[in-house]
DNA sequence: TTTGTACATTGCAATATTACGATGAATGTT
DNA sequence: AACATTCATCGTAATATTGCAATGTACAAA
């Protein structure tokens, strides 16, 4: 049906998944790279840097900012956007805690 | 359209992009969990523990096979899954790539 | 005020995802 | 052989995502 049964999921397992699906198309991932390595924090570069249409780019970015991963501000007729370092920190623990899961020990069991 | 754009971006961001899809419903997540959790690889079991039907489970399993994050292996009647190691650690670094990246000196630019 | 620039939002069309019943394939049990 | 069990696949309905043109909004310059 399309849709996410959420209500059967536990608030890590539905966070996880939030987090993970604004990752998950290699525009977002793109944009993210790139205001990574500029830390200048730019907008409308964005629209020449990947091969997508403004309106496009625009709702990447929203998406990106309502999981909270990036922060735009005005800055005069444009607007600035970056990472957002503490939800940064934040999602990068909540997958370390799950990817040291793993029992490095010889396990193969399939 | 719903298409989207792979040809844009290289293959890190599609990687990316495709591996975070993987993990962007917590109905796999929580499989993802449960397999790390219960190094035994076990199947049916995940039928009753989530409240999806088992069609469902079999169609987010084939999702995780896909990608690589697990592996199956007939067993008698039964099937039983399991995390992937090598593709879990291929992973792991992947996303610490990119989430080490991060320039921790006060950047607040926005 | 008019014009231009930079984004956001809206409204669509095309496609993808999620969920499940029904059915099929394979194996084990009686 | 006849039946049950376990899982995969197919078909389908409901919903979500992706992409863009068109339009709206806000600000700045002329």
């Amino acid at each position: 049906m399309g849709v996410t049964k959420k209500n059967l999921f536990d608030n890590v397992q539905n966070e996880l998944a939030t987090v993970s699906k604004a990752f998950a198309h290699p525009a977002r991932v793109a944009i993210v790279q790139h205001l990574l390595k500029t830390n200048a924090c730019i907008n409308g570069d964005l629209v020449a840097e990947l091969g997508l249409a403004q309106a496009t780019i625009s709702q990447h970015l929203r998406e990106l900012k309502d999981v909270g991963i990036i922060q735009g501000s005005i800055e005069g007729t444009s607007v600035s956007y970056c990472i957002n370092p503490l939800r940064w920190e934040e999602i990068r623990n909540m997958l370390n805690q799950l990817f040291d899961q793993l029992p490095s020990s010889g396990d193969n069991c399939c």
